[in-house]
DNA sequence: ACTCGAAATGTGAACGTTCAAATCCGCCTC
DNA sequence: GAGGCGGATTTGAACGTTCACATTTCGAGT
């Protein structure tokens, strides 16, 4: 049995043709074109292909077809601090999720966090990466209309806030998980509702808010005054939590923009001697392993789903317009008046 | 003015050779070997480049060099909870500085955490990635071992604790870091310094209980039952904190092997009513963001050089040890007596 | 038997770069 | 002034694949 391999490096598409005696060409439409193969040809030449573990070189299909088969993903484009991010673990189910489709992730920092666009156009130019999945979008973000004016293909996890002609996009329904919790608390008896927030001018934060205010005013719950704003910083939530929580007081409810700020309020509940769920109602946002870890109801994002469906739209044709995705209300017991619920549940 | 330009596409080798009235070969040696082209040529050559906005394509330079100019990075390769993990952090290093090293990162997933090994091939078999980092070494790990026996350029980012005779590792020397920690805390008055760490058993926990252990046995402090261990689990490290923390009692300090731990013990110290540095020493370990926003020293791993470290083994030489870095105390109010420091202090 | 067409398979060329070897050219030496 | 030397530059070939097209095969229809 000879080997067919060359020595150095792994097998070659000739090495399977000369093995299942057939062309480089039919060894190729095996892996690309199977249809167009004889049934006892493709079976013979997948055989080989197996037998000798040949996989097509990346490299050669990607100088031939003129693409990397790759998408660049910004890192860290903020600068800011990274606590409780939900980017990484989009990330990650977007790493998982690339191999289905065919193409793998690329990684990328950009050295000036205010000009972004050089790194962009840097990976375009060593054609390392075909297009780019854009996260942490916002206003004025100077990426989306840079991307389209040069016709390089990109999705963005987050709505493009600045222009509503843009729509490969998906995102994530803040404000429909925001009301989910005011709705939530409220069938648990809790009357007073209030609202920690970010700081208004961030397009995430202030749907999230909108959640809270349309909940509120649909329930009859509405008091524009039970509410406050922090930074995303566990610090300075606690000490905008502070006294909101007083301003309710105890038996209220307070749902909170991120995990993050319902961190900070829950430190406030516990330098008060309240227990969450038993003497204050609360829920995060962002179902991090912090929320987790203090058994905090919270709102969880679909990022697997939102990875694939990105992944989708960089992939195949444009759609017509944005996704907004549902995002599900994990319930533990910082929710639950009642010293139930002794397993987690979920609801949509 | 011609824009000697393909029209799809960027510009390529050739593009600059016509523009710059040299050959292909010329160009390409401008770009890799400019010491072998004459300074007037290099001068124009290279003026054109930056005229055309030239970059090689990585995909040519890959196929004909046979390598993919890029390592893979599997992520979240244990499938636990990712709560303040450092390897986010070190992925965003190795990002960024991996553009330095001329290469690229490539994120992977294993779809079974059991068994790794077929992601690796996978990536290799496709000529995506040359080599791997490693990242979350531990006690049985397969990877090493498979690697090396197959001749794949591979280094990690923690010592390879099972084979002393793989030097290409990087780490950080955690007990070291414990010590420094203790010895800190002795200096600003703790005379009873006890250590939270992880359950025995995990390398990287063992390592820093060893420097608790040294450092209390150097200044005569030792107590073995001054510690408690518990997972890395906020909940878990509130619950084993407290009795510690009684047993230590008011105005004694607390190591711990993690921030996520210190943060268990700062909330048992909140709920008692005592004060982070004025009323009880903390310190914890990775400075995380979560130790940032709550005031908690800590000690910081150098990532960023540790990431570098890591892909100079990579590209170069193989070393004859493995590399222990040091890692940083970050000084904060929790281990201030004195309300002083009003300002962030660091020391090596 | 002969043509025709579709299905199956094979061939030449090209993607853009770098390696190896060949050529060019000015200058020094004897 | 022929020969040689060495630096600078060019030429030919190849990396492994897929595209576009050419060729072969085979069965059905006349």
């Amino acid at each position: 049995m000879t080997s067919g391999r060359t020595v150095r490096g792994r097998a070659t598409i000739m090495d399977v043709a000369r093995a299942a005696e057939v062309s480089r060409q039919t060894v190729s439409n095996v892996v690309n074109q199977p249809s167009r193969v004889a049934p006892d040809t493709l079976a013979r030449v997948t055989k080989e292909i197996a037998r000798l573990g040949f996989r097509p070189s990346r490299a050669a299909r990607n100088l031939k077809q003129e693409r990397a088969g790759a998408w660049g993903v910004e890192l860290n484009s903020r600068g800011a601090g990274r606590l409780g991010s939900v980017l990484d673990s989009f990330l990650v189910h977007l790493t998982t999720r690339s191999r289905r489709h065919d193409a793998h992730i690329v990684p990328f920092t950009a050295p000036d966090h205010e000009t972004p666009i050089p790194a962009y156009q840097d990976l375009l130019a060593s054609r390392i990466a075909d297009g780019f999945v854009l996260t942490d979008t916002r206003h004025e973000d100077p990426r989306p209309q840079w991307l389209r004016d040069n016709g390089i293909p990109f999705a963005a996890f987050g709505r493009i806030w600045d222009d509503p002609s843009h729509t490969a996009w998906v995102d994530v329904d803040g404000a429909a998980g925001v009301e989910a919790a005011v709705r939530h608390l409220a069938e648990r008896g809790f009357d007073r509702i209030g609202f920690l927030g970010w700081p208004p001018g961030s397009p995430v934060g202030d749907d999230r808010r909108t959640g809270w205010s349309r909940a509120t005013a649909d329930l009859g719950l509405a008091r524009a005054d039970w509410q406050a704003t922090s930074a995303q910083d566990l610090a300075a939530a606690s000490a905008a939590a502070g006294p909101l929580i007083d301003g309710l007081g105890r038996g209220a409810a307070l749902v909170c923009a991120s995990d993050v700020l319902a961190v900070g309020a829950w430190v406030c509940l516990t330098e008060r001697g309240w227990r969450p769920g038993l003497d204050f109602g609360l829920v995060g946002f962002d179902d991090t392993d912090l929320a987790a870890a203090l058994r905090l109801s919270t709102v969880r994002q679909p990022l697997a789903d939102a990875a694939d469906r990105v992944l989708d739209l960089l992939g195949g044709e444009p759609s017509a317009s944005g996704l907004l995705l549902p995002p599900e209300l994990v319930i533990r017991a910082s929710s639950s008046p009642r010293a139930t619920a002794p397993t987690e549940m979920r609801h949509t």
